[in-house]
DNA sequence: ACCTGAACACCGTTCAAGT
DNA sequence: ACCTGAACACCGTTCAAGT
């Protein structure tokens, strides 16, 4: 009878927001953005495709969702200790979750002004006020700070989807890119030759973290600055 | 018989890469991403879906041509003056750019590695060269501001789009943000409440030159710690 | 109130057939 | 070599009909 029981209380998991938006991260992983399809989240989930439109407004509502769902667990499992260690923990937290699942670097930038962005904006912000950046200034940090998380993330994750597509690993991939960048036009690409080589055996997180700190010391700049 | 030689011109021009990827930068301007369609683009030209096939491979080539089209006129115009400025004037150039081509954003996000982003990439390096920037951290000064410019710029205009489909203007749009931003629990977002004021009438174009200058200031102390 | 699934109006892409 | 346009295998979304 415990199996009758179990079996009842199954049937009896409706169709909700939350399955509809756990499935679908989960489509998202397997199959990036093109899996994520009515069809295939209907069937997933056992019903039709319209049945989750009683749920969810449109394909735009879902991916924003799905959205909010990684960002929140990212932002949520981040341990507070100083600000600026912080602020490190949040952007390389936003940088894997990005890493795992490409799909979010995209649904982020069609979705300004939506809750993920605003748990970002919110958890950046309040470091930044622990920092003692004046009020003024504190826009200017803490979307800087979000702009360039969100920006090199997004394009980290684009490199890793194009490897993907082309069946290679990360290696094989930067190692082509920098074939390919060190055989263009010296007089027109004198830069991308020179920093083909460094490209090759690079490693992106550190790099962006580097960009983290080069963005704080710039805040702490601007801060002294500000009180002089 | 000039009408003659004219008219026979005209008729002579036949089907193109250039001239299929001029018309997709009309579609795209003129009705967004959604805009750019085959079927739309083949009426234009006053031909049949299939013959766009003979020129470009497929609809990701046929975007990233685009968008390195405006790239690079966007780039070719730049005068450079001093290393600073003409970051400025780079990053300023590709602000408004993706500002006027929304689609330009997400495009180049989803296109790594390919032309356009080397263009970025060429054109701010050459300037961090003449910063005098070590070797061992140029790619990071370069690849940091790259980020932070299109990562800025794509948000930016994200925005402009969301308000153009909601048919409102960019003060009425910012307002309503603002409101949204002020009204959410204080215990959970004291920051966006704090910043949703300043919000409503900041200005994004002077922000982001804001931005630029934090990141060059932190480029600036990073040169001098590692001459020291 | 919630679900079903056929139907509608689209897509990108292919390909035999033309010139 | 280049173009045509019908056809294929998909989409997101709607909606009468069910429970």
């Amino acid at each position: 009878m415990v199996k009758k029981q179990r079996s009842l209380q199954r049937r009896e998991e409706s169709l909700s927001r939350d399955s509809i938006i756990e499935a679908s991260v989960a489509l998202l992983d397997s199959g990036g953005e093109d899996g994520l399809t009515f069809r295939a989240l209907s069937e997933r989930l056992s019903t039709g495709p319209g049945a989750i439109y009683w749920h969810i407004a449109d394909k735009s509502d879902l991916l924003t969702a799905a959205c909010d769902s990684v960002v929140a667990r990212t932002i949520h499992e981040i341990v507070e200790t100083t600000p600026e260690e912080t602020i490190r923990a949040i952007a390389a937290g936003l940088f894997d979750a990005i890493s795992t699942h490409p799909w979010i670097g995209s649904a982020l930038t069609s979705a300004p002004g939506a809750s993920p962005i605003v748990r970002i904006v919110e958890s950046i912000g309040q470091q930044i006020c622990q920092l003692h950046v004046p009020e003024t200034h504190q826009w200017t940090a803490a979307g800087a700070l979000m702009a360039f998380i969100l920006g090199v993330s997004s394009q980290n994750a684009a490199n890793g989807q194009l490897a993907r597509r082309q069946n290679l690993d990360r290696t094989d991939f930067l190692e082509a890119l920098s074939t390919t960048w060190s055989q263009l036009d010296p007089e027109e690409y004198p830069f991308a030759r020179s920093v083909a080589g460094r490209i090759r055996d690079h490693d992106d997180r550190a790099d962006f973290l580097a960009g983290i700190d080069l963005i704080l010391m710039g805040i702490e700049s601007m801060r002294l600055r500000s009180q002089a």
